[in-house]
DNA sequence: GACATTACCATACACTGTACGGAAAGGAGG
DNA sequence: CCTCCTTTCCGTACAGTGTATGGTAATGTC
């Protein structure tokens, strides 16, 4: 009867995750008190807060009390914990550099997976999340035209270019699992590498049978499983470049 | 000054995960009331609530009401609910096939990986855990011991082989999050893959700067990101065995 | 029959995300 | 200035979560 009922856009309920990851900041309507915080601020929290302890202690009230304001207060920025950590992510994909375009494709490369490495290590909890569906935030664009453009750049096309970057990313997230997941983990449970496998130690003498395992048990005494080197960044990066490289010249 | 004061090994909350892993049905310690249930009655409970509804839905009340029990009973069979999943993971890994041995190396290849994925189809949960610390259960055991076997009969030794193995559990882990971990949300949260980016659609006239992301733009204009078949098991069946053939020879 | 052992579980506590509705701040229009 | 509308802030509440505690009752051994 009234006027026409368009969704309320400018409200911050209204806004979509997508909105706030592409306009973080809006001209304030001009009409209500100020807002105490910005969106800005409310992300920095999450992201020091995840940081610290991980994303399972992420939490609203958490957040709201480290900005000290009410936990309800937070929905005024972000439309709650999903889109929180949505935005968190695009925020610490800014820290990723992108190569320098001049560079060949195996620098760029070579650049892309030291960068994402360096990104993990400083921010864990991005290997808890789910990387299939990254937030579709700017400079998380962004990483991902590097990656695209460094392909492009050794010579794949189409989707052999989309073939060629999940390869890169699943052999990255997975090394990084492993390596770097584990470190965060043993940080924030206090239980390190060490202690926890400590603790199965007697496992090894009451359960183990080395003949139902002779691959792993011949494995092991060969001192594969010695981790350390195996998993370095370094050796995966040779692994890695010299399989995109057989992969490129075989297309 | 009475009994040696030795932890109480046979007792229910002094079991560890291994424990219950390795020897799940100890003979009963006579004295007290019957159990209702068994050890292997929780986890298939457990299995059957994930398989329906995913891991974030798996609650201890949950299982216990599915066995028409109450919340706390559960903990006499289970110390927690990580141990629960740690028994569940092992559970299902015992429907993971292993290969004959008499084949060769690219058969056994590719039975682990059509196997795994089967297993990550029907239990999409999988995909949630952190696979850098899988349980340390017998199934888990027979199944990365076959893996191992299987890389071994293709040549590789020591340290090699571990590098292989993490080569193609992550390749697979990465396409099963990719494909099947879509699926299984969708299913969850009623979110079809289609309705997901078609809620987001505005934002490619909106936003999208093909400027911005000329690689991208290319590729998308290359129908790269038609992944139907991008992403299939065959292709990536196809990629992750010449990868490992040209591993093998390259050592 | 007394006692030791064990299974079962009601209650409670400390958390979580967030729906709801009220209070109050502050600019805009009269 | 006063009123009104918009917007921020947030107390309270609800439906969940994992699990610590401690009581009750069932069962075997002595």
């Amino acid at each position: 009867m009234t006027a026409p009922e368009q969704p309320p856009e400018s409200t911050a309920e209204g806004r979509r995750v997508i909105d706030l990851l592409w306009n973080p900041e809006p001209p304030p309507g001009s009409r209500g008190p100020r807002p105490r915080l910005t969106l800005g601020q409310v992300v920095e929290a999450g992201i020091a807060l995840a940081d610290a302890a991980g994303l399972t202690q992420l939490s609203m009230r958490k957040v709201a009390a480290a900005l000290d304001v009410g936990a309800m207060s937070l929905y005024t920025y972000v439309p709650g914990r999903d889109e929180l950590v949505e935005l968190m992510i695009d925020t610490v994909y800014a820290e990723h550099d992108r190569p320098a375009p001049g560079l060949g494709w195996r620098d760029r490369l070579e650049s892309f997976v030291r960068e994402s490495w360096a990104l993990y290590r400083r921010h864990p909890w991005l290997l808890d999340h789910n990387q299939s569906r990254l937030p579709l935030g700017p400079n998380v664009l962004d990483v991902e035209e590097s990656l695209y453009a460094a392909l492009a750049a050794a010579g794949f096309t189409g989707a052999d270019t989309v073939a060629a970057a999940n390869f890169v990313r699943w052999q990255l997230l997975g090394a990084a699992r492993a390596m770097i997941g584990d470190e965060a983990e043993a940080r924030s449970t206090g239980v390190s590498y060490e202690a926890y496998w400590g603790a199965r130690s007697s496992f090894w003498t009451t359960y183990f049978d080395s003949e139902r395992y002779p691959t792993t048990t011949a494995i092991w005494e060969a001192g594969g499983f010695d981790d350390a080197s195996a998993l370095s960044l370094d050796r995966l990066l040779d692994r890695l470049l010299d399989a995109v490289d057989r992969a490129r010249s075989a297309t």
